[in-house]
RNA sequence: GGUCCUGUGGCCGAGUGGUCAGGCAGAGCUCUGCAAAAGCUUCCACAGCGGUUCGAAUCCGCUCGGGACCU
């Protein structure tokens, strides 16, 4: 069973990562698996830099086009996913590749997750409402005075972590740190790491104009057409948010375009961090 | 030619004698169920020269650069 291998194409966005990836799969004769936490969205197309309908030919992809912004996707639903779909190109290859920028995912993929039980959704939902309302002094008030192991070493400063640490205390009673054990799982596959890189300033550049042809190729009209699901979370993403600020009038669309290049390069120097470190 | 205003770090922008502005950009970082998310840290100034003062970005003078007005 140890003679299957994984090799994993990661990199920031922009680098070339989805070529690279569609080569290697070519060369094996085998298929991808996309670690890209949007564009497994079929409702997003330009913004996401999806690989091209001949590319997605010559190599079937998971986890591409494979969900509606409507489902709940997360780095424990990709884990599950893509260690189906592993399985499945198992059955007929000794290789498979998965391919992406989503870090998280990838490590999801490669180590699991600590399992962590399920929350109460009613509990969910009264904290984020009152947290909208009272704000993070309210939180982390809360979290206080139930929950005092995350209060001494959570991430107090951080709404999006906290308010989950306050879910899962409420929910199970335990704090979230006493799930999160950070123990490793074996996978019963080889993983191969490939990790692509450019220097700042061309990868700079390369995203510069990435964005630019997006907005040729209509980027504008797709975004207005999602402007009404613009508060799912899946279009919490860099392309289509500054957009919906633009049609707000918040922003010129001279102005928009500049943000999403300038978000885009933040979200590539977070990646750059996190695999630097990951891998 | 004259009069008046003005000159803060890559950009925007406070300060007006004696802690730090701040924001953006840039850089660095954190990271286990929203991750293209969320959060944290941080370099670079006071146009130049001289003077007043215990002490000047802050007052005075000159130089240079901007701007406005003037019969």
């Amino acid at each position: 069973m140890t003679n299957k291998t994984c090799i994993i194409v990661s990199g920031a966005t922009a680098v070339g990562k989805t070529s690279h990836a569609i080569d290697l799969a070519l060369k094996y004769n085998t298929q991808i698996i996309s670690a890209d936490s949007r564009q497994c969205y079929r409702e997003l197309n330009i913004g996401v830099a999806r690989p091209s309908a001949e590319q997605l030919d010559s190599v079937p992809h998971y986890f591409i086009n494979s969900h509606s912004i409507y489902d709940d996707v997360n780095a424990k639903v990709f884990e599950q996913y893509a260690l189906d779909a592993v399985q499945k190109i198992f059955e007929n290859n000794d290789v498979a590749v998965m391919v992406g920028g989503t870090g998280l995912y990838i490590k999801a993929f490669s180590e699991g997750l600590d399992e962590v039980p399920a929350i109460d959704e009613n509990i969910r939902t009264e904290i984020n409402e009152t947290y909208k309302i009272e704000g993070l002094p309210w939180l982390q008030n809360v979290i206080k005075n139930h929950d005092p192991l995350y209060f001494s070493s959570g991430e107090m400063q951080n709404p999006q972590r906290s308010l989950r640490a306050l879910a899962v205390k409420l929910s199970t009673g335990k704090s979230i740190l006493d799930f999160q054990v950070g123990k490793k799982i074996k996978r019963n596959f080889e993983i191969k790491n490939i990790y692509l890189e450019l220097p700042r300033s061309e990868l700079y550049k390369r995203i510069n104009n990435r964005v630019d042809e997006m907005m040729n190729a209509g980027l504008l009209q797709e975004a207005e057409n999602l402007f009404q699901y613009r508060h799912f979370n899946a279009l919490q993403t860099v392309g289509y948010k500054e957009i919906f600020e633009h049609i707000d009038g918040k922003l010129s669309l001279h102005d928009a375009v500049e943000e999403i290049k300038k978000n885009t390069r933040h979200f590539a120097k977070r990646q750059v961090t996190w695999f630097k470190k990951f891998l």
